[in-house]
DNA sequence: GGGATGAATTGACTTGGGTCAATTCAGATG
DNA sequence: CATCTGAATTGACCCAAGTCAATTCATCCC
């Protein structure tokens, strides 16, 4: 596999010219990991961060008593444990395959050095961090201000958004991540998904849904309606 | 005022060679504002961004029937703002003055251009951004994995460490604020302040709270203890 | 096909923390 | 000094969502 060809298609590195990317590709590790492991540990010291180029990877804090709350999940393409690059401590958070994955680790102070050289790899770089600070915003929103209803609703018509809105959905993840993802617990998912059945707002088989009532899904997530 | 001069001492600003501070003073607004007035509104295209110069400034998210969840508490020196400046969109929280403020405004477009000029101011900015990612985790990990008592207790141990460490904290905001930026309401930390007291574990005088047991606050915010 | 294993659902119960309302307290102002 | 106004506290009550436990369901593999 030509490393640097791929790269091209990242976001981060669009508009750089060949050159660059070959001098990133020099730099570049793959790394690959099976389903279900740990790709880093929250505390512990970061020297590079990743690209995944297959794959998914999820980012989570947990709690003493093993609580999990998912701050991310991460697809092909998307760049992730970049916080200690920039600010050179640790990882403030773990990181965990949830498929077989791959993914390009960049070194950090190699990274840094490029940075140095190209204004428009700094430039895609604070876009992408500037990106994750507003859906943290909105992560901080839905856990304080809104409710696990107004949550799951918000939540289904992001995935029906990123479908060509359509009113088909399919859950990319299991309810049990997903619940981690709403910051509740399995049990509380399922009621609240039965409960917007019997509301008729949709129709839940499994991993498909279908929102039948748009409308009163995006009011839920509004919170000018409840459940 | 020489506003270079006082440009060099902030820290987005540091290791930046004089001609470069003029640069950007040459490009600065001053901006003053009164105590409790708007800096600007969620969803406001952002076509710059402020760094404070004196007062200080809360960014905020507001649910539809007015509850607050706080992001930050900025005080002098501290940029804010900036997601829109590299992200393209609009601002994804509310900026307020808690105080009669001053900041400088900086245009978008004049400080890209600066930006891509300067690697190291490029390396700076990423640097905040990466620091205020770190602390939108924490923010996550507190609201979702911890309950209030843990909440306040982090709280004032955060306070007593930026202030050597002492036993003696003083809350630089009222309780109502508190209350928001912990992400709940005021009756509620009044009660979890006297569970507190009565506990033994601080000692509570208005603004003035004297820790008495360390090491109970930490296992709280920990979530090891329970209250 | 039939266990086996983990995911998901459902029920009964508990509880942290929110709501509403009533005081009390404290700082500002005339 | 008296009064006013918003901040803070306290009490009674309620509810969303968590815990614990028991099934049920689905998937995989022999």
């Amino acid at each position: 596999m030509d490393i640097g060809q791929s790269l091209g298609e990242i976001a981060l590195f669009k508009g750089l010219p060949d050159d660059q990317l070959s001098d990133l590709a020099s730099i570049a590790l793959i790394k690959r990991y099976h389903r279900l492991s740990t790709i880093f540990s929250e505390g512990e010291p970061g020297s590079g961060f990743y690209v995944l180029l297959a794959g998914r990877v999820k980012i989570f804090k947990l709690s003493p008593d093993g609580k999990e709350q998912i701050l991310h999940i991460f697809g092909p393409g998307e760049p992730f444990g970049e916080v200690p690059v920039f600010e050179g401590r640790s990882f403030p958070a773990h990181a965990e395959t949830l498929e077989n994955s791959t993914a390009v680790y960049f070194p950090r102070t190699e990274f840094v050095s490029l940075i140095k050289r190209n204004p428009s790899l700094a430039l895609n770089m604070l876009a992408v961090l500037s990106r994750r600070l507003r859906t943290f915003t909105v992560l901080v929103d839905n856990l304080s201000l809104k409710e696990v209803p107004g949550r799951l609703a918000a939540h289904l018509l992001y995935l029906s958004q990123h479908n060509q809105g359509t009113e088909n959905v399919e859950l990319d993840i299991s309810k049990g991540q997903l619940a981690s993802l709403l910051g509740t617990i399995p049990e509380t998912l399922s009621r609240i998904l039965s409960r917007l059945s019997k509301q008729g707002y949709i129709e839940s088989d499994g991993r498909h849904i279908r929102i039948l009532d748009r409308t009163a899904l995006e009011e839920l997530a509004e919170g000018i309606r409840r459940l």
